[in-house]
DNA sequence: CGGTCTCTTGACCTCTGTCAAGTAGAGTGG
DNA sequence: CCACTCTACTTGACAGAGGTCAAGAGACCG
C-alpha cells in the first residue's frame, strides 16, 4: 500500500521519473504499492553480468553504478553512469540476454521490483510505460553525447564534460540542490569512463585544478568554477532532456 | 488497404522488426495499411535537425543515413548508421526536442508515417509498441558497443569492428544475403563514425587490405576475410540481438 | 604498524593528428 | 574524344596528445 513510508523509500525514483515525465498521484501510488525488497551490494560487486537472462527491475538508491563492457584483451569501458534514483534495468523486460555488465561503483542500496510485477504495471498505467521509455530513450541520448565526447574532444574537455554531467544529473534528483558533486570516483574508474589511462586522468585532473575549475582535498574532488568548467567542455544540457514533461 | 502491393514497400521494414521481434499478421497487415508517403534525399541533405521538432516517423527504404552531432570547434562524430529498413525516429514520439541531427549519407529513399498515426498504431497493437522498444534498446546497445570501440580499440580494431557490424546488420534485412557489404562510405565519412581522422583511415585501410582482411578497387571497399576481420576486431554479434524472438 | 590500494611524477615511446603536395577518378562542357 | 574541374584519395614529413613503465609517496584498514 501507498504509505507515507513506502512513499519515502521510493521518493528519489519519482523525482527521477518526474525529472522528465508527467505521472498522476495515482500513478506515483501505483510504484511505491508495489512489492519489493532491497538489496546492499559492496563497491565492484556485480548486479547483473553480460549473458545473464535476470528477472528483476532493480532502482539504484543510494550510491553510484554503472554499466560495463571489455575487450577481449582486457580493456574496459565504462558505457553508463548511474545515479541515485536511476532505473538500472529495464531493458530485461523487452531483450533475451544482457548485453553487458552491471557493477556497483561504490557501496550501493537498491529497490528491487520483480520483472512480472513492474511488467503488469506497466500494462495497466500508460503513463508508466511512456515514462519508462522516455527514461530508456533519455540514457540513450546521454550515450550519444558520450560518443561525441570520446571521438571528438581532448582529455581535458571529456573530464570536464563528465563532471558537467554529473553535476545536473544530481541536480535532478536532490531537492537539496546546491552543488553537492563531490565524486566518489577512483582515477581508474574516471579512466574506465572517459576511455584514457590512470595516468593521463591523473594530469589531467592537476590541469584542471591548476586552471581552477575545480578543487581537490585528498582524493575528494569538487567543482570550483562551474562557469569554467562549462566553457573548457564545451557543455550544454540539451541532451539530458532535463524537464521533458509533456512530450 | 494492405494490398500486396503495399506490403512489397514495406517489405524491409517488417523484415527488420521481425528479425528481433515477434509480429502477428494482422500486426504486419496494420503496417503495411498505415497512411505514407515517400521522400527522397540527395546525399548529405539534413532529415531532421538538433532542436527540431517533428511530426513524422521516416523508415529507411534504400540508401544510408545518420545520427549527427557536433562540438563548437565543428569535431564532427557519427553516432549512429541507420541502413535500408531501420526506423529512424521512433523519439519524436516521446521526447520533446531532438538532441541530434539525422543526414542522408547517400542518397535516399524514406517512407514516412503521420506521428500521429504512427502512434494511434501502437496503442491498439501492443506486439507493435513492444518492437518499437525492442528497436530502441538494441540501437542503444549497439551505441554501448560504439562506446567500448571508440574508447578502447585502436584504429585498425575499430575500423575491422565497424565493417563487420555493418556485414551482419545487412544480413538481417537482405534475403539475398551473401555478403554483398559494399562500403558505401567515403574515408572522411569512416573517420567521423570512428572517430579518427581522414588520413589515418586511409592508412588503416592501407592496412588491412596489406592483411588481406578487405579487397579494394578503387573507392569501393570491400570485406575480403570476414573470420580476419573478426579476429582483428575482437567481434562478437550479441550486442546486435539478432533473433531476439520471445524477449 | 605492516599491507594494500590509490595517487603522483618523470622519462620515454607510439599512435594518431596536422600540414602540405600530389594523384586519380567521375562528371561536365566543348 | 579531349580538356577541365571537383572531389576524393594518397603519401610523406613532422608534431603532439596520450600511453607505458617504473618507482616512490600517501591513505586507509585490519
Amino acid at each position: 500500500m501507498g504509505t507515507r513510508a513506502e512513499l519515502r523509500r521510493h521518493d528519489i525514483f519519482l523525482r527521477k521519473l518526474l525529472s522528465h515525465s508527467l505521472l498522476s498521484d495515482e500513478d506515483q501510488d501505483a510504484i511505491a504499492a508495489l512489492p519489493h525488497s532491497y538489496r546492499h551490494l559492496e563497491p565492484n560487486e556485480y548486479i547483473l553480468r553480460e549473458g545473464d537472462r535476470s528477472d528483476t527491475c532493480p532502482i539504484l538508491w543510494s550510491g553510484f553504478a554503472y554499466r560495463q563492457k571489455a575487450t577481449e584483451e582486457g580493456g574496459r569501458q565504462i558505457v553508463a553512469l548511474k545515479i541515485p534514483g536511476d532505473p538500472m534495468d529495464f531493458q530485461s523486460m523487452y531483450v533475451r540476454t544482457t548485453d553487458h555488465n552491471l557493477q556497483a561503483l561504490t557501496a550501493v542500496d537498491l529497490i528491487v521490483f520483480a520483472l512480472s510485477d513492474f511488467e503488469r504495471l506497466i500494462h495497466t498505467r500508460p503513463a508508466i510505460a511512456r515514462a519508462v521509455i522516455v527514461d530508456i530513450l533519455i540514457e540513450a541520448s546521454i550515450g550519444r553525447e558520450w560518443l561525441l565526447n570520446m571521438g571528438r574532444r581532448n582529455a581535458l574537455a571529456r573530464l570536464a564534460h563528465l563532471l558537467c554531467e554529473l553535476h545536473y544529473r544530481l541536480l535532478d534528483t536532490r531537492t537539496d540542490g546546491l552543488d553537492v558533486s563531490d565524486v566518489p570516483m577512483t582515477q581508474e574508474q574516471l579512466a574506465d569512463l572517459l576511455g584514457l589511462t590512470p595516468v593521463h586522468i591523473n594530469r589531467t585532473l592537476k590541469e584542471l585544478e591548476r586552471r581552477g575549475a575545480i578543487a581537490r582535498n585528498g582524493r575528494r574532488v569538487r567543482i570550483g568554477n562551474l562557469a569554467q568548467l562549462r566553457a573548457l567542455a564545451d557543455f550544454t544540457d540539451t541532451y539530458l532532456h532535463r524537464h521533458n514533461h509533456a512530450g
